[in-house]
DNA sequence: AGCAGCGCACTTGTATACAAATTTTGCAAG
DNA sequence: CTTGCAAAATTTGTATACAAGTGCGCTGCT
């Protein structure tokens, strides 16, 4: 249908971060990238709507969601909430199968955090961490049993990968001491990872729900504070702009 | 905007009941019925679909959202999980107001249970406790301070009230032992909620999230029985009518 | 030079027209 | 009387046309 192939095309833009948070989306302008008529645009964008990657205001148009600290912050509550009831059903219900594949994606996480503390290069590697750690959640989410909540949480994910940075490539080559307070970081949330295998393993359910939920307060915290240091580098940057008006 | 006017239309016809669950949603019977053309029908109909009221199937059309016991389950589960987590944060949160608001819905829920008990004539406040009950829960979502949870549960107690019964009206006037088996139930709610209401006031929150998820297991299981109920009947009437084929 | 007010271009929202697809109806054969 | 098929009738999805609202720039005034 023309109207998924509109769904497609924006949402892997939105994802990419080829359109940021903020990017206005006009349905003639899209309409004319894609190759159809603007109904299925607005259908498209509706759908985007839903999923919570766009904003649509009326008679204002329709853009890439973006959110203040107030909102990120409750966003990465409602995240504790569900993946660490999740995590809870995960030790309730998990199979031998389940097991094995949350096993394999923790192994493939330890593997690549070592190389990376140990490498020099560290882009190639964070793309592959990234998405073994969401292979990890999702073989939990999996063994929850539980299809609705796993979609909800899926979606959480996607959401907050896009409001959360404006794509890795924009960051800075190499701030002088994030190297040396990101890794302490990823040894400590590898811990948090086996912790969370391990009580899901042994069917200990309360166990996994907290430790699920320190996993996330600690991500949480991280994401935090460089969302805070965004939207600080952005008043800054408003401000110089402010006073450049004044210089002239 | 003409969208909303269809949105708020088909909604509200939803709500009442009198778009039944798998109620087939045509755009051109809306569209005439509504007095606006299919375009903002179809609007309407995808961000129903977005609150999960209504199912959109390509080529099928849109209908209001059924579910089978599996999904009903799992929605249970989704609700569980964020009025959990909602309650333990309004135990953190709560101002004196927001514990004046619940108390204020509390009160007024243990009269309309006692009322209720004694009453002759059920259905007349049958309505207004259920009314007072999402009063209460309300009250402690928005004590929670999340608003982005809060407009989640809620959204979720819409789905389950469109989802999990044709409307009250269709109901038996009166059950032989239904009576006797629902009072005990209704206390034992009335229990429940003041248990939550106590943990909230003493800022515990472990105890609220503990008594609230207790609360909706009890709930969810009243629910399903009535659901599991509801769909033998079903079942059963299906065979009828085909016991009907035989005789003819 | 700065600012108010007006008008124009652009964008959204809605209606209508048309093509594709699905369901239903009617008909004929077994 | 049932079953299978074909064609008509709905119904969806898409394109296009048009009305209304928004923001921007331009002109003219102080």
């Amino acid at each position: 249908m023309n109207s998924d192939k509109a769904y497609d095309f924006i949402r892997e833009r939105i994802l990419s971060g080829e359109y940021p948070p903020g990017h206005a989306l006009m349905t003639n302008v899209l309409s004319s990238a894609i190759g159809v008529s603007r109904t299925p645009v607005r259908d498209a964008l509706r759908q985007l709507e839903a999923d919570g990657l766009v904003i649509i205001r009326p008679r204002l148009g329709a853009s890439v969601k973006t959110m203040d600290l107030k909102e990120f912050r409750e966003l990465c509550g409602l995240r504790v909430a569900l993946e660490g009831y999740a995590a809870g059903l995960a030790a309730q219900h998990r199979t031998d199968a389940d097991l094995h594949e949350i096993t394999f994606a923790l192994e493939s996480l330890k593997s690549l955090t070592e190389r990376f503390i140990a490498a020099a290069e560290e882009q190639p590697i964070r793309g592959e961490l990234a998405q073994e750690d969401v292979r990890f959640h999702i073989a939990i989410m999996t063994a929850a049993r539980n299809d609705l909540i796993k979609r909800e949480i899926l979606r959480l994910h996607l959401l907050n990968r896009v409001v959360s940075g404006p794509a890795p490539k924009n960051r800075e080559p190499a701030p002088p001491d994030f190297k040396a307070s990101r890794h302490p970081h990823l040894s400590e949330v590898q811990a948090e990872h086996e912790q969370i295998y391990e009580a899901i393993k042994r069917r200990d359910v309360s166990a996994a729900e907290d430790a699920m939920e320190k996993h996330l307060q600690s991500i949480v915290e991280n994401s935090l504070r460089t969302m805070a240091r965004a939207e600080n580098r952005l008043i800054a940057k408003e401000l110089t702009k402010e006073e450049l008006n004044y210089t002239t």
